[in-house]
RNA sequence: GCGCCUGUAGCUCAGCUGGAUAGAGCGUUAGCCUCCGAAGCUAAAGGUCGUGAGUUCGAACCUCACCAGGCGCACCA
């Protein structure tokens, strides 16, 4: 008896954990691929420890055909290798004895020794139809594990958003719509880096290049181009401190303290503008579908003692240290991590080398208080982060934002009175996404070290910089805006956005040349429309445009953002995977007046046959893709890939295109036939809504 | 100098964490609207997966070296 030792106990122990798991997905929601998979693959599990007393990880793939099954698993190679038998051998001996396993039809060998497994297409069908019915679809506020909090967006509060934080937020609230679509507890979060450099250069524009006065700059804020005003200022600001930089210094360093300690007329115009320009970037991201919970502002850490708590905490633990030579003299600085640290045993010996010689200047440490006195960026991170996972022993004050788009409440951290309505923000999270630039990886990784340092190793772990690379501009874009390039950057294959130039894309400039865009084609294509419809019908087309072209590529490839690109309606973009639906919905229209289209209920042998063999392949195709939605979501969770998803609604919108042209639906004479082809057509439109809600777009009646 | 990222079709990008014949969109060429909407569909052409070694039953994917590009290493964020 080989099954007695610890290692059984292990195997055990770990089907448990498994089956519990598949449980667990089974109670939520339509992922009947995803089930199909999971089943398979504990029954593999199962039987090969009780058969052969492995552990082993059970590997599936589709394989490349559908005549080949549509589960296929690899295992019998590194079985053949571990037992030294051959793998084909092994495999028909697992395919025989294997019992069976709920809604799969068979298992059969296939290449040199590859387990392919055969779906009941017909169940499957049954599945699928059935939660149609039933209506049931994911509850957006789900129970399951602890609370996530997902910050994005976190744009400084100095100028008009542009194209690359459109990026940020489209990401973000991408990756909110497809966790709560799989159950998990969200909530979103909005930094507002209202004490920040950024916004004192715009105050220095303000009052002292263009000698305003708080009242008249509280004027100007209420003016409908504001955001675009400071944009300009901000520009010239910077340029002027390129110029002068001595004055620069002294003059940064000094509005920087009256803001942090809101005193003075600085003070008071930092927050008219910052206030007034995230109401600014509020509406921009409304008109994208984007909304949040809580807008943490940066002048409550430091009002309300949150850097205080946490500066006590670093000072305590060691984890930062006063400098007293060198020229970070007089700032508490982080050392930087010795990379030896991970190296668990015979550090020792290392130990005794002198490290090197340039040790004077500790060019790897991070500055976390200026000597100065004030605060940097990573300092007051340090205690958001803190405070995210509940580890500071403080909380913020709560109230209504008085800037929220109409029809939306939207919280804010204050410093005056708590209001009594709100939500209990305060609980600690269990992970936290933070939506930040890949350009700011080392900052991040700074953060996490504080945690680390604080003895908080696992809240490090669990607090995930979201990376995401820039939107630049193709050189023909950026001469279409009318900027000057040198000939170094008119030969690269994209040029990048300089706030410190004014150059960039600005977010409501785009959206409104989208929708520009959208108008004129519904106008020619729709003249029957009302002005409203067309208006609303532009919108949808414009937005499911932008989404989806900022999240077809993965998280790590530039994007060199083009005109031509985004203004594009044709192929794999967001109106391909919009028009999909509205012809599934003018099959409706047009059934409901010509064969009264009952779609009555298929039985599941109609189905069956009609899936089956050859001959059903294409139908079965569609039909599978259409069940595999959960499975795109959730490899969008563990590869956190929001672009996942959008491939998913675009092979899924292709899928049902190819079918469309294969088969007449309306005029099919055969009724069960007919019957059942109605069905399927409503089953691809579920699931591609779905697709494209977590997406953040949503699909018009006509187009 | 140190650290991170990238190199796949003419262009822009995927490639399910090591599996079966490497995919899509755009562009090009040739077709399809008396037929549920052509923002659509069909077909063709197009690849030494940067280079070289290694790991193994099996590599675009893992390891190492090199080549090319990008980003970061501020008392900015």
């Amino acid at each position: 008896m080989a099954c007695r030792g610890r290692p059984c106990c292990t195997i055990l122990r770990r089907f448990r954990a498994v089956t519990e798991m598949t449980l667990r997905r089974r109670c939520d929601g339509d992922n009947v691929y995803q089930t199909l998979k999971d089943r398979l693959r504990d029954a593999l599990a199962r039987h090969i420890a009780f058969a052969y007393h492995v552990d082993m990880d059970v590997t599936l793939e589709r394989p490349p055909r559908i005549e080949m099954g549509e589960a296929a698993s690899p295992l019998c190679f590194e079985l053949a290798k571990r037992l030294k038998k051959a793998p084909r051998i092994l495999a028909q001996e697992i395919a025989n004895a294997l019992p069976e396993v709920a809604g799969i039809e068979r298992i059969e060998v296939a290449g040199a020794g590859y387990l392919n497994a055969y779906f009941a297409r017909g169940a499957f069908w049954a599945d699928l139809a059935k939660e149609e019915k039933s209506g049931e679809s994911n509850p957006g506020s789900g129970t399951g594990g602890g609370k996530i909090i997902v910050e994005h967006t976190s744009i400084n509060p100095n100028k008009a958003a542009h194209i690359g934080h459109v990026r940020n937020a489209v990401l973000g609230d991408t990756l909110v719509r497809i966790l709560r679509h799989a159950g998990r507890r969200v909530q979103v979060q909005n930094y507002i880096d209202n004490t920040g450099v950024q916004v004192a250069d715009v105050v220095i524009g303000l009052l002292w290049m263009e000698k305003r006065t708080p009242v008249s700059v509280k004027m100007m804020a209420m003016e409908p181009h504001f955001d675009y005003d400071c944009w300009d200022i901000y520009a010239k600001a910077t340029q002027f401190f390129a110029a002068d930089q001595a004055q620069a210094t002294k003059l940064r360093g000094e509005t920087l303290r009256a803001i942090e300690e809101g005193r003075g007329e600085e003070a008071e115009v930092a927050e008219v503008v910052a206030d007034a320009i995230v109401t600014f970037h509020l509406r921009t991201m409304a008109r994208l579908g984007i909304h949040y919970d809580l807008l943490a502002r940066e002048s409550e850490i430091l009002h309300l003692k949150f850097w205080d708590a946490a500066f006590e905490m670093l000072k305590k633990s060691g984890a930062i240290v006063l400098a007293t030579t060198g020229k970070m003299a007089g700032c508490w600085i982080m050392p930087a991590e010795k990379e030896s640290a991970d190296v668990k045993c015979g550090e020792e010996a290392t130990e005794t080398a002198a490290d090197d010689g340039d040790d004077e200047d500790n060019m790897q440490d991070k500055i976390i208080v200026r000597s100065n006195g004030t605060v940097t960026y990573v300092g007051k991170d340090i205690a958001y982060q803190l405070w995210k996972f509940g580890l500071l022993g403080k909380d913020f004050k709560y109230a209504k934002w008085k800037g929220a788009p109409p029809e939306e409440t939207v919280w804010a951290t204050t410093s005056l009175k708590s209001d009594q309505q709100a939500p209990n923000f305060g609980a600690p999270a269990t992970t936290v996404y933070n939506v930040i630039d890949a350009r700011q990886a080392y900052l991040q990784n700074v953060v996490a070290q504080g945690l680390r340092a604080l003895g908080h190793a696992k809240e490090a772990e669990h607090s995930i910089h979201f990376a995401y690379e820039i939107v630049a501009l193709t050189p023909r874009c950026a001469a279409e805006l009318g900027y000057e390039l040198t000939e170094e950057e008119a030969k690269k294959p994209y040029v990048e956005v300089s706030g410190r130039r004014g150059h960039g894309v600005k977010a409501d400039d785009l959206i409104d040349k989208l929708e520009a865009a959208t108008m004129q084609e519904v106008r020619e294509r729709h003249a029957e429309m009302s002005e409203a419809e067309q208006v609303q019908t532009a919108h949808i087309i414009a937005v499911g445009a932008l989404r989806y072209f900022l999240l077809k590529f993965t998280r790590n490839s530039i994007i060199a953002f083009d005109f031509a690109d985004a203004l594009s309606f044709e192929g794999e973009t967001g109106p391909y995977c919009q028009y999909a639906v509205v012809r599934i919905r003018g099959i409706r229209r047009k059934g409901l007046e010509t064969v009264g289209a009952a779609i009555g209920a298929v039985s599941t042998e109609t189905a069956s046959a009609l899936l089956g063999g050859t001959a059903g392949n294409d139908l079965w195709e569609l039909l599978l893709l259409a069940g595999s939605l959960d499975q795109a979501a959730e490899l969008a969770i563990s590869g956190q890939e929001p672009a996942f998803v959008a491939t998913y609604a675009f092979r899924l919108a292709q899928a049902f295109n190819l079918f469309y042209h294969k088969f007449h639906i309306l005029s099919e004479p055969d009724e069960q036939k007919r019957g059942f082809l109605l069905g399927l057509t409503e089953v691809v439109e579920r699931q591609l809504l779905t697709a494209l809600s977590l997406l953040g777009i949503e699909a018009p009646e006509k187009m």
